[in-house]
DNA sequence: CTGAAAGCGCTAACAG
DNA sequence: CTGTTAGCGCTTTCAG
């Protein structure tokens, strides 16, 4: 290619088209334009003939308004910060990909900043944003107390998105992962009701926390009490997924015959371990929060809850817009039910059955 | 939780701490303040005494500059532009996960803006990232030709990543596809030299050009030539993979001995194929480009090329970095190797052979 | 070594 | 209906 010596560095020169060019050349002053260019025009009754021609010339100069000026003096960004663990998590990157395209059809700029479950990193891309001044914060916060978002909200909206903060008042949109486990995991137990382990994730995290107690009401539906040893816990990686998986196997010298996962990351882990130790074919039964298409493709048939990702980003947009427009939303918590995709042929038998 | 009516319109009093603020209550004059917080005392050589007091009432104060006005004076906004298609495609997550981490740790935002390929949405999200006066723009283009990155690199630095548009001579970085596709393809060859067939995206994309031309330079290492109905293109998208599939499944009457697919989104279609006429276990050389952890689940072992995301990133970030510095980078187009990922035990025994 | 002052481009009163 | 006038908070000469 060797064209690296004749790059010619970027030229700054392109001096941008201001307000006041544009009012220069209409004959107004700034404060015309800027009305008109803000779609003011009638509020204000600036005379039609001047509203087009101003128009027709910001076109013709493809005027193109500095938001940081704006920002400036206006105070306000429009921007969006979203704060999420992991952009290579299915669930996040599903929203945070929702959100773009909300926020691009609303004129507003998504700022997605990660925190690796790491609240270090977490106040440190949290101050970031607010450097930048977003207008509002969606967060899915791994921090223990909401004090540090609680004082944010002072100054700015902040909405909990799909996951809260302990007993946190600020606004949230979650998944009732509850009721869904407990579905999932009733369903397991009537496949086989002697052993239903569950692994999951981090119990400080309240998607943890409903998930567990789903799969305890799931039980406890099914009246079954279970053993201590059913139950374990670590956080959301593969890694941990195969350990546990790993345990267990070695523990009970065979896979074990039911098995819920709080999320589909914890899933690879366990499909990772019995590909590589050839229990694929196993007679196990599988059940998973969180879903991936992927999971069609597999020979395990495993029924997986599907979080409404559109359906989270849409309700977290549209309150934390309202927020920011200083109404009064007319509600601050809303609980999002997740879809149950039943893939096992066991488990949609016995559905028909039920219906029939 | 029936908080509704109690919520507290945000107070949006806290009046920020401004560089003023500091100077004033350092005793000093807004320059002096300036110049220590950037950094570039001794530069000016403060006396270290006027330092430190500045320096600790700004953190006492917890000042935090606001970037929409240093960007106004500056002219830099110290964010980054990044146009990919979708940020759900697993390459794209990956490679924007990556590139949100280096441009945190540089103390940069990451503006993400997708275009789903669309090549008036592709303008109308480039338009607005340089409305915000990105410092630079990394873009996974689909337009067909590069008249306006030519035309925005007068003024800013544009990288073209993971794609680059036709003949351009834009800086960019990508990877070499052909080589590892060549070798792929050879492999199904030599599993099933009578019968290869190739789903690809839009030829109109760089990555699918480049594929086609790694797998008929496969076949032609393999002393084969591939009648034209081997070949078949469409988009990137699952839908497409299952679609092209069915219908070769249709023609032969029996599904394809060996297939390429040109990316992991439609292998994914290809898969959902398979498993929903029951030809999982079907006798099927699966090559692939684009690599998923859950590959290593499937029954079917598919040798898949995993890009190198996170060099990508890395490559791409460093040269817009460089760009807008104004230096001038060793290379401006840089080509990265791919990585294969052998999974099919008759490919890993001949690789085996081969190497003794 | 430090301070004063002039903008960056835009918005928002407040006068005409 | 339209123009004038202050800033928003920061950087950057240019004089002390």
């Amino acid at each position: 290619m060797g064209h690296a010596h004749e790059l010619k560095k970027p030229v700054k020169n392109q001096k941008r088209v201001t307000i006041s060019r544009i009012a220069e050349l209409a004959g107004v002053s700034k404060a015309t334009a800027s009305l008109v260019l803000n779609g003011r025009s009638d509020e204000y009754r600036v005379a039609e003939e001047t509203r087009e021609r101003v128009l027709a010339i910001a076109r013709e100069q493809h005027y193109q308004p500095s938001i940081h000026a704006r920002a400036l003096s206006s105070g306000r960004s429009y921007t969006l910060g979203l704060v999420i663990p992991d952009l290579m998590n299915f669930g996040f990157a599903y929203t945070a990909r929702e959100l773009e395209t909300l926020c691009r059809e609303a004129g507003l700029q998504l700022l997605i900043a990660c925190t690796d479950d790491n609240s270090a990193q977490e106040q440190m891309v949290v101050d970031a944003l607010i450097q930048r001044q977003v207008d509002g914060l969606l967060v899915a916060s791994s921090a223990l107390s909401d004090q540090l978002y609680q004082k944010i909200n002072q100054s700015l909206p902040v909405v909990q998105l799909d996951r809260h903060i302990g007993e946190s008042t600020l606004p949230m949109v979650i998944s009732d992962a509850c009721q869904a486990t407990a579905q999932v995991t009733q369903m397991l137990a009537r496949h086989s009701p002697d052993e239903i382990y569950y692994f999951g994730g981090q119990l400080k995290l309240s998607p943890s926390r409903h998930r567990l107690a789903g799969y305890e009401l799931g039980l406890k539906r099914a009246g079954i009490t279970p053993p201590d040893h059913w139950i374990q816990h670590k956080d959301f990686q593969p890694r941990s997924g195969y350990d546990m998986m790993a345990e267990l196997c070695n523990q009970l010298g065979r896979p074990p015959k039911a098995l819920f996962t709080g999320s589909f990351t914890l899933l690879e882990g366990v499909l990772r371990y019995l590909q590589q130790h050839q229990l694929m074919e196993a007679n196990i039964y599988l059940g998973s929060f969180d879903d991936h298409d992927l999971l069609d493709c597999l020979p395990l048939r495993i029924d997986s809850i599907a979080q409404d990702c559109p359906a989270l980003a849409f309700h977290a947009f549209s309150l934390i817009q309202q927020l920011i427009a200083e109404q009064t939303p007319a509600q601050n918590a809303q609980v999002l039910a997740p879809r149950i995709r039943w893939r096992n042929p066991a488990s949609i038998r016995l559905l028909n059955e039920d219906r029939s």
